[in-house]
DNA sequence: AGCACGCCGACT
DNA sequence: GTCGGCGTGCTC
């Protein structure tokens, strides 16, 4: 296709007149073409890449697209249909973010619609919805319609108007197309295909003064006319007071201010004393806070941002690795206002749960109303309001959780991705699966911009690319302000059964320091990775355990339902006194979850205050915000909890933490879980002492030589990184990647098993042994569909990562062709290391 | 993603 | 015999 640039476009429309013009547009559905149409002509001047054009796709279905390439050359095999209209102004989207979702799609092993899903705020997409209406002037005899229809017509009767999730609700079945077709043959109902438009803008009235009234004495002259208007006067001052404050005035807030109705305010407009303009205005308060900038760099701190910048120049990503409390957000500060200084745009991600009002409040105090702020929790107006003042520059920062790597940035010149090591960055479902820092180091590449990867337990990864030479380190490793880090120690359960001076599950050593804390009034945090009462049951007598029908893992048992649950799928069954298997009436707790320790305290400490925190207490929409707020404010004194409490939390008087039982993370299926105890272990030990000199971390364990301890003690990832133990994980370290999750479908396990290894043969077949097949299966059963994933591993050095996925998918085609099992694959998924 | 079309078991 | 389930293919 012919390639134009927007001024040959003009040109041509000029000389001939007539050119008929063809737009290839991205479609918001799963396909992987493109799809062409034809430009009226009247629209031709308009077109432009990415604007977004209102199409008709398929049979009477009308979606929202972007123009994505735009030629002249009609298409040979098929006659075009005209785009229905153009939405836009001026394009929504810029050329380099168009380059990243082509990237993008090829990458993550989806389609540009995809991608184009995921990165517009959903206001700024329409779909059509078919809506079904009664057709009133239709006669009908009643008796002649089925039963199904008569349902429709009857609704119809109700309910003026249904969409079709209505009428397959109403109906009870998925197949409602041929009632409504029939119907809508017999002309008894209408069929509507409507877009509905998404993005509004919100609209005040600004009140100005007439101009001629800027001369002082018409001024004058006006007052004495209105002498017999006490209350038009009265306006009229409170608004010449408030335009000297501000630099509009809306007609909102002059009426409010003045206490004056709107009779009064409309008989002024009428004498052309006032006029009204209507304009388009931000949703978001802009507030002037109180700016403060003044903060000195500690001597730690300037090392950090000179090596920082060091490797800017280098055109180097750095990878800061700064201990908590270290003042890593001061040096991202720093390099923020460095960014603008030079007139580009920042972007700052945060993972979604770091993401607090503190945060922002913090960052808005620094940076004002340049400051956008983009995640989750914004509606849909909101965000496509943010996208617009990115697009237009009017924000110089943005703060934000990961689909804000899809914003329109113009001039991009700086990325910080904090908590880099963070889960969160990674979008599993839908597609596409991206993980948000990775895509923030192509786009720092895109824009030749420079990026900085916080963390205080960073990845594995990105810590390999620091060791390659790829990226620079910066390290903080002391506390701002001269706080001390904690002092760690380890004691040894082992040695403590001997000397019998456990008490329960906990050491004289962890319990007497939790008594000193509680005089002391400090709080503290216990952290035991187990939720439930008991992780498993036994037979005393025949050693049967119970074990989930679905998974085949042993069910933990919950006190407060009397429940056994299993975690991996949610299935539930009630407590047995008899053992199922033998009748035997012995039966036995093994391990211990955050239930028993809170019940155990209850008991050992009648005097605190005890809270858990688990998946389970802060499963209410505010259960997790309501304990957070509640240990705060010190109404909690022990707060028992599962890896929850080791996330971003910012607690002043936390004195002491007890690590309950680091044996049980101490058992490496692969190396993910390897690192994962590494960063859980550590984050919950930066949590002790922030604000004062007084920290302390008990590591209870059996293994009081393991040196994964060593490591958090010292908060040692190079250890960690070099060890053997991660060299012997059946999941090595980087230089690797994998792509993982490829998963199939059936309802029968053995054939699934079956279509699964013999899709890993064939893998390996062609990519040799550096491929790893489906070795680790994860197979769950979800509803009625099991689902294998397949985790591939191969060797980076030697094969490319397009070359791997061209055999993937020719694998699959091949397997689909040849396989006498019928098995979908459902979703691929690249993890790059 | 929708939607049409075609094939096949289980109901009046 | 048809109704409604599901697999397959197409949409500019």
């Amino acid at each position: 296709m012919n390639l134009l640039s927007d001024t040959s476009i003009e040109n041509n429309y000029e000389n001939e007149g007539r050119l008929t013009l063809f737009v290839e547009v991205i479609l918001p559905l799963a396909i992987s073409k493109n799809y062409t149409y034809r430009i009226p002509y009247e629209l031709n001047i308009e077109v432009k890449v990415g604007k977004r054009v209102v199409v008709q796709f398929g049979k009477n279905k009308v979606y929202t697209a972007l123009i994505y390439k735009i030629g002249t050359r009609a298409p040979e095999l098929y006659e075009a249909k005209y785009i229905l209209s153009i939405l836009d102004n001026e394009p929504i989207t810029t050329e380099n973010q168009l380059h990243s979702w082509e990237w993008m799609a090829s990458y993550y092993m989806c389609s540009i619609g995809e991608i184009m899903n995921a990165a517009l705020p959903s206001a700024l997409k329409l779909a059509s919805e078919t809506r079904i209406t009664l057709n009133r002037e239709a006669e009908f005899d009643k008796s002649l319609l089925t039963d199904k229809e008569f349902l429709v017509v009857d609704a119809l009767d109700i309910k003026a108007e249904l969409t079709l999730n209505d009428i397959i609700k109403l109906l009870g079945q998925k197949t409602v197309m041929p009632i409504i077709k029939s119907l809508s043959e017999k002309r008894i109902i209408m069929v509507i295909e409507e877009l509905q438009q998404g993005y509004k803008p919100r609209i005040e009235s600004f009140v100005s003064l007439n101009p001629t009234y800027f001369d002082q004495d018409r001024l004058r002259d006006l007052f004495q006319v209105l002498e017999r208007a006490p209350k038009q006067v009265d306006l009229l001052m409170t608004y010449l007071r408030l335009s000297k404050l501000k630099k509009e005035v809306s007609k909102k807030g002059l009426l409010e201010e003045s206490a004056s109705s709107p009779a009064v305010f409309n008989a002024l407009v009428e004498k052309e004393i006032f006029s009204l303009e209507k304009k388009e205005v931000s949703r978001f308060k802009t507030d002037e806070i109180e700016i403060i900038r003044n903060f000195e760099l500690s001597a730690a701190q300037q090392d950090a941002l000179e090596t920082i910048q060091a490797g800017f120049t280098e055109n180097r990503p750095v990878l800061l690795q700064g201990v908590t409390s270290s003042g890593k957000t001061q040096l991202y500060i720093r390099l923020i206002e460095a960014c603008i200084q030079q007139g580009k745009q920042s972007l700052y991600l945060l993972p979604e749960i770091a993401l607090t009002a503190q945060m922002i409040e913090r960052l808005k105090a620094y940076f004002g109303d340049k400051i956008g702020i983009y995640h989750s929790k914004f509606n849909d107006n909101e965000r496509a309001e943010v996208w617009k003042k990115v697009l237009k520059g009017e924000y110089r920062i943005v703060l934000g959780a990961r689909s804000s790597i899809f914003l329109p940035f113009t001039d991009l010149g700086l990325i910080i991705v904090d908590e880099e090591h963070e889960n969160s960055y990674k979008q599993y479902d839908p597609a596409p699966r991206y993980n948000a820092r990775d895509i923030a180091l192509y786009l720092s590449k895109l824009h030749t911009a420079s990026i900085v990867l916080g963390s205080a337990t960073p990845s594995l990864e990105s810590y390999f690319n620091v060791k390659s030479g790829r990226y620079r380190l910066a390290s903080l490793q002391e506390r701002y302000g001269g706080v001390k880090l904690p002092e760690i120690v380890i004691t040894d359960l082992a040695q403590e059964r001997k000397q019998r001076s456990m008490k329960s599950h906990f050491s004289g050593m962890l319990f007497r320091a939790m008594e000193q804390a509680l005089e002391r009034k400090e709080q503290i945090i216990l952290f035991q990775n187990r939720r439930g009462y008991a992780p498993m049951l036994v037979c005393s007598t025949c050693a049967y355990t119970p074990k989930c029908v679905q998974c085949d893992i042993s069910l933990t048992y919950h006190k407060h339902d009397h429940k056994l649950h299993c975690h991996y799928c949610g299935y539930k069954q009630t407590i047995f006194h008899l053992c199922p298997a033998c009748g035997g009436t012995q039966i036995e707790q093994k391990g211990f979850g955050t239930e028993k320790i809170e019940d155990e305290l209850a008991i050992l400490l009648p005097n605190a205050r005890i809270t858990r925190m688990d998946l389970d207490t802060t499963r209410t929409k505010f259960g997790y915000q309501q304990i957070i707020n509640d240990f705060e404010d010190r109404k909690i004194d022990i707060l028992v909890g599962t890896q929850m409490v080791t996330k971003g939390l910012d607690f002043e008087n936390v004195s002491l933490i007890g690590i309950l039982n680091a044996d049980a993370m101490l058992n490496f299926p692969d190396f993910r879980a390897f690192e994962r105890s590494f960063q859980l272990m550590t984050q919950v030990s930066g949590r002790a002492g922030r604000r004062s000199d007084r920290g302390k971390v008990i590591i209870q364990t059996y293994q009081p030589q393991h040196k994964i301890i060593d490591w958090v003690k010292h908060n040692d990832i190079q250890s960690l990184y070099k060890s053997e133990l991660a060299e012997r994980s059946s999941f090595h370290y980087p230089p690797y990647f994998r792509l993982i999750q490829l998963d199939i479908k059936h309802k029968e396990i053995e054939k699934l098993n079956a279509a699964a290894d013999m899709l890993g043969r064939e893998l390996k077949q062609q990519l040799g042994n550096r491929v790893l097949g489906p070795e680790f299966p994860l197979v769950n059963r979800i509803r009625n569909l099991y689902i294998k994933t397949l985790l591939i591993k191969i060797e980076k050095e030697n094969i490319s990562l397009s070359r791997v996925k061209q055999v993937i998918s020719e694998s699959i085609a091949h397997f689909y062709r040849e396989s006498e099992y019928k098995t979908t694959i459902i979703k691929i998924d690249v993890d790059p290391y």
